[in-house]
RNA sequence: GGCGCAGUAGCCAAGUGGUAAGGCAAUGGUCUGCAACACCAGUAUCCACCGGUUCAAAUCCGGUCUGCGCCUCCA
């Protein structure tokens, strides 16, 4: 399995830290409102890898938190004059709300930041007994950047070229600071914020520390891989690298991953320019699982655009798939239990071809675009040959292996069982009483009306199917 | 200004040295009372443009144009 590592710009071969498991830490969100399309893309993305990595044998520890204080926290709660705990507590329940829709796995553990001040506190303390961090006049705790040798290595920068970068920094006021790459570690409490004891000031941490601490808790000090957006890569991951790797003198993550935006009109969505949507408004339009779909249908390195017509376009892609399964388990109720055939055993043999193609393109970094093609495969396949006169066991086999398949990359092509109102079974069984008697604009009506009513008939060679749409 | 990514059919999107996956849309056909679903068929002599390397390039190198991202909170 390779995996493209952002700190050597290459594919690497993948190589745990510990045979058969997995350390993963991926950034979560600062919850102050709704998550919107974008924050759901590294969700997506890599609880796919997880599970393909699970798929794969490997026990997977994967830890994603909520940062919950922040600046915008607390302008919400201010706002609504409520502590910062009534804002981040809501959002965090309705992110989870989100990813449930999603499909999104729960995290081994979701920590939050509030939650975890103490281990902060023995991180600073330690990387100021190593020289790495001092204290400024006002309480302030800063990280000395110069003072760690290969700050920049991840975000492949040089310390000099940020320098010019930052001149503004210089004489922005922040001339507490020996440098201007110094970030914060902790900062001083203003009035009404939330604060905490510290032997420097009442204050609250900075916002690269927590990531540091919290990975160190949960997975230890050195881990396989930490994911997020790719934006995060400056400054908050080379931050991070930089504070565990002076504390805990050990290299930190060993494969870093990065996921590219979800874009809008081509353009990085912003609240600003009025191109911005949350996970909720999509789902009051789509069904999420289309979002999924949509989202693992382009690599995850490349941006992606995001529109209603491509929306419209992935559902109607993931139909297909839907469909299928829907029509096996259609010939399912009524097939023989009998024995698979030999023509039908030796069919039974190429399905190993799809899966390999499937693995392949996920051994390569995670390749879901191939992926999903080797899915459309695949129904294609099952499509051509599953009849009426097919056995209940390879039925099953063709059912089961695109329901594997489709739910390593965390879709749902199974509907649930529905049962038809009474009514509306009457009202089929008048239509195929008029079409018997070959009143067809009788049975015409009968269809248009279901589908009124959201039901949808397909008359097959098997007898009539339905679904809702 | 510095650093970096991308440009493949109407649309989306894989492919990174050996002669263009897959999906959506559209067209013709089979099936159907008609539809829908499904299947079959054809559909980019060519991968932004210009030059170069090679027996061979969409894939490597140089240049041009265009779009985007990071350097500041941000998935």
């Amino acid at each position: 399995m390779k995996i493209y590592n952002t700190l050597s710009k290459k594919k690497e071969e993948f190589i745990p830290i510990e045979e058969g498991k997995v350390r993963m830490y991926v950034c979560g969100p600062t919850v102050y409102n709704l998550i919107h399309i974008g924050n759901a893309r590294p969700m997506i993305v890599f609880d796919t890898v997880r599970r393909y990595m699970e798929h794969k044998g490997y026990a997977v520890n994967y830890v994603s938190n909520f940062t919950d204080v922040d600046d915008k926290i607390i302008k919400k709660a201010v706002e609504e004059g409520v502590e910062a705990s009534v804002i981040s507590t809501r959002y965090i329940a309705e992110c989870k709300k989100d990813m449930e829709a999603l499909n999104v796995k729960p995290a081994t553990m979701h920590p939050l930041a509030t939650n975890e001040i103490g281990g902060m506190l023995d991180m600073i303390r330690t990387l100021m007994e190593k020289g790495y961090a001092y204290q400024a006049e006002d309480g302030t705790v800063y990280f000395r950047t110069r003072n760690f040798r290969e700050y920049g290595k991840l975000s492949h920068k040089n310390l000099d070229d940020l320098q010019g970068g930052n001149r503004s920094l210089l004489v922005s006021g922040e001339n507490q600071k020996e440098d201007a790459l110094d970030f914060v570690l902790w900062k001083p409490k203003k009035e009404g914020e939330p604060y905490w004891e510290s032997p420097w000031c009442e204050g609250r941490p900075g916002w690269h520390i927590e990531c540091s601490v919290m990975s160190k808790r949960y997975l230890g000090d050195e881990i396989d891989i930490h994911a997020g957006g790719e934006d995060l890569v400056f400054p908050h991951h080379e931050n991070e690298i930089a504070q565990s790797e002076a504390a805990n003198g050990k290299t930190f993550a060993k494969y870093w991953m990065h996921n590219a935006f979800l874009n809008i009109d081509h353009k990085k969505m912003s609240k600003s320019a009025g191109n911005f949507f949350t996970v909720r408004d999509i789902a009051g339009k789509y069904d999420l699982q289309i979002l999924r779909f949509f989202m693992l249908s382009a690599h995850y390195r490349s941006p992606l655009n995001f529109s209603s017509e491509l929306m419209e376009a992935a559902g109607n892609g993931y139909g297909r798939i839907l469909n299928s399964v829907d029509n096996l388990n259609f010939l399912l109720q009524n097939a023989s239990g009998r024995e698979m055939t030999e023509e039908e055993k030796n069919l039974a043999k190429e399905l190993d071809g799809f899966t390999a193609k499937f693995d392949e393109a996920m051994d390569d970094d995670f390749n879901t675009a191939d992926a999903i093609a080797a899915i459309f495969e695949l129904v294609k396949f099952a499509n051509t040959h599953a009849k009426e006169s097919s056995s209940a066991p390879f039925l099953g086999a063709l059912k089961g292996r695109i329901v594997e398949l489709s739910d390593i990359c965390g879709l749902k092509v199974e509907k649930k069982e529905e049962l038809l109102d009474g009514d509306i079974e009457e009202l089929i069984a008048q239509r195929q009483a008029a079409r018997k008697a070959k009143d067809f604009a009788r049975a015409d009506e009968i269809r248009e009306e279901l589908l009124n009513k959201g039901i949808l008939l397909e008359d097959t060679r098997e007898g009539v199917k339905w679904k809702r749409v």
